[in-house]
This record gives structure tokens, sequence and C-alpha cells, in this order.
DNA sequence: AAACGATCCAACCGCACGAGC
DNA sequence: AGCTCGTGCGGTTGGATCGTT
């Protein structure tokens, strides 16, 4: 017997969320944790229903994800991963913490997809994927790459799974406070004298115990450790948490931020870790991603970089 | 300036799955 | 075993915005 819709109750609001609906999630959230949320409508009063509120919550107000254009480094991640994993959005996701899988999937569906089309008609005869046909991609070292066969991509997969987000998903939960910090900067112009909502707190990183890893077809798990890692992709990880630490916009300071952070120690524990030598693309891929993320000011979280303290 | 089509993306829908009773 | 609940996921929709004529 299936369930009932859990939305199909008169009553229940549809629809963009106003500024008020998403505060008074957020206040919850911040209380309570992300989770149970069938308890949530019930708890604040929103007329939504529980899913409606997650969504909201993953897909927008969750702190940690960045919104705008896709790099082009993240835009080559995304195509390799859609032809390793298909549509598995959620998966592909877990390789751009920052990311959600929604805007993934749109970013797919409305750019890349056409992309690849268009590419594949004009390369018919090339064997390279089809959206790197006019596209090379300069490495941190002065040198460029292109992805040029099958066992690059193959060589990608590998590099994907052992991203160094592979295993900290809560990072796209951690610092940025921009999007929250926006929809305040809105609520409080539209709203004022109101006194300003109750300042947001450290999340646990337990609140995201829930979780999962990506896992291939064959339902083997795509996510390892940092065993993998070099101790320069861990500079690199060091490099933009600090970066983004010192740049953290002054709204994410005043409604108190998330806590999380390397230590020294933590990280030389993590630097002992064994490395094999990374090939030329698994330098592009770490040594863009750190440029770019630097460079965009990504939203680079603490609770990214306080992951790897969990192994 | 207006009309129209194209594009974007937040949100919804329905299904699947695991856990608990 | 069968049901409900809570949640995750991928596909789709529709309103808003943008671009072109």
């Amino acid at each position: 017997m299936g369930r009932p819709p859990c939305c199909d109750k008169e009553g229940i609001k549809k629809g963009p969320w106003t500024p008020e609906e998403d505060i008074i999630l957020v206040s919850y959230i911040q209380e309570h944790g992300p989770g149970n949320w069938r308890s949530v409508p019930i708890n604040t009063g929103l007329m939504r229903c529980s899913k409606s509120c997650r969504l909201r919550w993953t897909n927008y107000l969750r702190p940690g994800i960045k919104r705008g254009n896709f790099t082009a480094h993240e835009e080559g991640i995304i195509v390799h991963l859609q032809s390793l994993l298909g549509n598995r959005w959620a998966a592909i996701a877990s390789y751009l913490p920052q990311r959600t899988d929604n805007d993934i999937k749109n970013y797919w569906n409305t750019h890349l997809k056409k992309k690849l089309a268009a590419a594949a008609n004009s390369t018919s005869s090339s064997n390279r994927h089809p959206i790197f046909a006019d596209a090379t991609f300069p490495s941190a070292a002065g040198g460029s790459y292109t992805v040029s066969s099958n066992s690059d991509v193959t060589q990608m997969a590998a590099i994907a799974r052992r991203s160094p987000f592979a295993d900290c998903p809560s990072s796209s939960y951690a610092s940025s406070m921009d999007n929250i910090s926006k929809l305040l900067d809105g609520f409080m112009k539209t709203n004022s004298p109101s006194p300003p909502p109750p300042p947001l707190q450290h999340y646990d990183s337990g609140y995201y115990d829930d979780v999962k890893p990506a896992v291939d077809v064959g339902g083997n798990p795509l996510l390892s450790s940092f065993d993998c890692m070099s101790g320069a992709d861990l500079d690199c990880c060091f490099d933009v948490h600090q970066q983004h630490q010192q740049q953290q916009p002054a709204s994410f300071m005043e409604y108190g931020g998330y806590g999380g952070g390397y230590g020294d120690e933590s990280k030389q524990q993590l630097m002992n870790q064994a490395a094999p030598p990374l090939s030329s693309i698994e330098k592009w891929l770490f040594d863009e991603a750190a440029a770019e993320q630097v460079a965009d000011l990504m939203d680079l979280s603490d609770g990214c970089c306080s992951v790897p303290m969990m192994f």
C-alpha cells in the first residue's frame, strides 16, 4: 500500500517561500538542527509540508551553498561524473559540496546537455569528450591539460573518488551565511524597525550524520578516505580555508558564523597520510580547483575542512 | 516601448527505500 | 508480514526574468 502524499492536505501552502517563512525555518533549524522534518511545520506553525521545508533548507537556505555561474572546472567535473554515474545528481553533487543536486541537475538540463549535443555534432571524428573539444584547462603550474581519451575519463573517475570534498558532506552545510545574510538583509529593509533575528549559532557537524556517501552503479562506495591525497592537496584545502576565514563577510560574523577548522595537529596528522604522485589531470583538478576557489571566493566551509578530523 | 519567445531555476511531484512498530 | 513514517532522489513544471525583434 502506498503512502499518501504529504502535501495534499488542505491549508498547506505551496509556491515560493517568503522571507518570513525562511527566517522561521532557519531559526528552527538553528535551534534543533535539520532532520525530523515532519515536526518542523508542526512546531514552527509554517503552513508547509515537511518535504517542502526540507527542500527549502537543502536547496537554498543551507549554509555553504554557492550560487551563480558554474566554473569551467565545475563543468568538467559534472560532465565526467555524469558520463560515469548517469543522472545521479545527488552522487555528483557530493563531489561539488557547494552545489546542490538540484542546481547541478538544472545546470545540466539547461546548459551542459545542449553544449554536449552541439559539441558532439562538431567533433564527431574526435575521441575527445565533446565538451572539451574547444576547451583547454590551464594548470596552476602554467601548462594546460586537455582530456583526450577514455583513460583520462577513467583517471578522472578515480580522482573524483578521492576528492578532498568527497568525504566531507557536511562541508556543504558549513560556514557561508551568504544566503541567509542576504535574506535577512532584505527582510530587515522591508521590516525595520523590527528587532533583528537571534544570532545564528554554530551547527554541530553531528547534525549531518545522515548524509550518505555516493556509490557507483554497483552500489560500491565512491567516496574514500584521504589516503590517496598528497600534501599539496591538503595545503590547497588549508589555504582555501584560511583565505575564506579571512574574507568572511561581516554578516557572517554578525550572525555568529559556524565554527570548526583545522588545528595544526590535525593538519599534520593528515599530512602524514600516504600519498602517491598526482597525474597531470589530478594536478589540474586539484590545483585549478584551489586557484578558482580562492579567486572566486568560493564559500569553502569550515565544515569541509574540519571533516578530515573525523578520520 | 511592447510583444513575443527563450531561458532559468525554485519548487513540486511521485516513487523508492530503510527503519520501526 | 504488512503497514506507516521519514527521508532521499530524479524528473518535471511553471512563474520570473532576460533577450530579441
